[in-house]
DNA sequence: TGCCAGGGTCTTT
DNA sequence: AAAGACCATGGC
């Protein structure tokens, strides 16, 4: 099935950037990206490549328990950013003197969202203050230990564990495989959240203003301002969530405003709040100026 | 080798 | 309110 953009799309950017991140969750490879995938209890596997239309992608299906072709249709619509009116952030970016450069170079690259909210939130507590490659690294272990996958042509396609097991996972496993007794406490509470529905994409989907929302997810134990912000711009789609304090974020506001220390806090909500509600997508790209 | 990493909490000024 | 200690370890 085919899946057109609501405006531009490329999907060699998309790829590229996915190429380079070490995400157990999904194989890229020659072009294509092939994901697993648990969707209302049953288990699928698909490819993702480039449309044969402009600004569009191509999915075929692989293995099916059964999941309807809408279901994994609209996975891939969140999964890409697909309905997001890129023009229009594009209106906003041209006449900004950081963005202007860097969006004219990437024109047609969207975000990859974390459609599923328990690796949303692992994902925004590994990544705190350490290295990615190490992250990546953390998640794999984690993700391998359950054991989940679909076995197709000799590979395996791993699939997020649920978070009933991740709660009823040990903190000496976690510690095995690395993850600070911190993290494990944390990742601990966003599963037992996740649980208990109050951390459930459903409930904080339904919390549609922004500032409820930030709130909420900062009262968890573990989850800041970045964390909370990393979810709400991955995996809940709030255009304005900015990841405040982020390392990267910091160096490319250094380098787009040449400045010779790193910016403060004051400096960057500044900046950020001249984004507004194209926060997300402005942090996008600005992570790209960096090369 | 030392500094930095897509931070956060808790304690102290 | 702001600054410092601590966590914890790989990557370059």
């Amino acid at each position: 099935m085919m899946i057109r953009a609501n405006g531009p799309f490329d999907y060699g950017l998309a790829y590229d950037f996915m190429a380079q991140q070490d995400d157990c969750l999904y194989r890229a490879q020659a072009g294509t990206i092939r994901k697993a995938a648990v969707l209302d209890g049953l288990r699928v596997l698909f490819e993702v490549s480039e449309g044969s239309e402009a600004n569009s992608v191509e999915v075929a299906i692989l293995m099916n328990e059964g999941v309807p072709e809408s279901t994994v249709r609209n996975y891939v619509i969140e999964w890409f950013d697909l309905e997001y009116d890129l023009d229009a952030f594009y209106r906003f970016a041209r006449q900004d003197g950081r963005l202007g450069p860097v969006v004219e170079t990437l024109y047609g690259y969207r975000m990859t969202c974390t459609v599923d909210m328990m690796e949303g939130l692992l994902w925004s507590v590994l990544g705190q203050q350490i290295n990615m490659r190490f992250a990546f690294t953390l998640k794999r272990r984690l993700v391998e230990h359950f054991g989940h996958h679909i076995a197709f042509e000799g590979e395996r396609y791993w699939l997020m564990p649920e978070p009933a097991e991740i709660l009823a996972l040990d903190t000496e496993s976690m510690r095995s495989m690395q993850i600070s007794y911190r993290k494990a406490e944390y990742i601990h509470r966003c599963a037992d959240g996740i649980e208990a529905g109050t951390l459930s994409k459903a409930f904080l989907e339904r919390m549609d203003d922004y500032e409820s929302a930030l709130a909420h997810l900062t009262s968890i134990k573990g989850i800041g301002p970045w964390s909370a912000n990393s979810v709400l711009m991955r995996t809940l789609k709030f255009r304005n969530a900015v990841p405040i304090g982020d390392a990267g974020l910091k160096n490319a506001i250094r380098m787009t405003d040449n400045l010779e220390e790193k910016p403060d806090r004051a400096y960057i909500q500044a900046v950020t709040d001249e984004w507004g509600g194209h926060g997300a997508y402005a942090t996008l790209y600005m992570w790209r100026v960096l090369g």
